[in-house]
DNA sequence: CCAAGTGTTCGTGAATTGACGAATACACGA
DNA sequence: TCGTGTATTCGTCAATTCACGAACACTTGG
């Protein structure tokens, strides 16, 4: 499995970390990642096809919200990378998802 | 001046709220209501034309996030909604105007 | 080698966003 | 009442977003 591109927590952009929480889906699947760390991406409990979910972990990912490490198979592993978005911005995602409702 | 619509606290959605404070020039906009509260529309540098500001205006308004109501003239003084948003998501506004970068 | 399982990529389409200028609405002072 | 200042609304436009299925890529088990 090829790696995929993590942006450094230097480059987080707070604009971005916020537009990636703002979708439900999105907000869901954070919340799900830092509740169950290691999951995988078809482990999601969720109506949408496959193609829009991966689109959703790509916008995560991207702003550095999440890892997606090469797990057993084809499969990838979602990490939360939260300790180190808050090493920029204290307290945004933590607070944030202590308001998601489950 | 005709009064404007506010979501009631209950109603406030935390999706529609970060969503929002991920436009820069909104979370500009919000950032200098709560340094500096009652601001009139006019007085916010900016490069954008009064219609585009009056629409962003208008987002984080029917977020919850500010309120607006009539001032001398026909002006409207913004105040920041930030004591009552924290009753329902403790810490999400605080947390992301402290991560403003002035 | 082949089939099954897991994700990503691509092309498409509908809906939303963010920008603008022009027109409009409203309050106030002269 | 007539400007002036302030802000909203409207129509338009380009760009982005979010959804999907089909096709592709890759790993692993048989």
């Amino acid at each position: 499995m090829k790696p995929l591109f993590h942006p450094r927590v230097d480059d987080l952009d707070l604009s971005t970390i916020l537009h990636a929480c703002a979708d439900p889906t999105r907000l869901r699947l954070l919340a799900d990642i830092n509740t169950e760390p290691g999951k995988t991406c078809g482990t999601f409990e969720t109506e949408l096809s496959k193609s829009t979910l991966s689109a959703h972990f790509k916008v995560l990912r991207e702003s550095g919200l999440i890892r997606q490490e090469p797990g057993p198979g084809n499969s990838r592993l979602n990490w939360p990378r939260t300790a180190e978005v808050q090493m920029r911005f204290p307290d945004v995602i933590s607070a944030i998802l202590k308001s998601v409702t489950r």
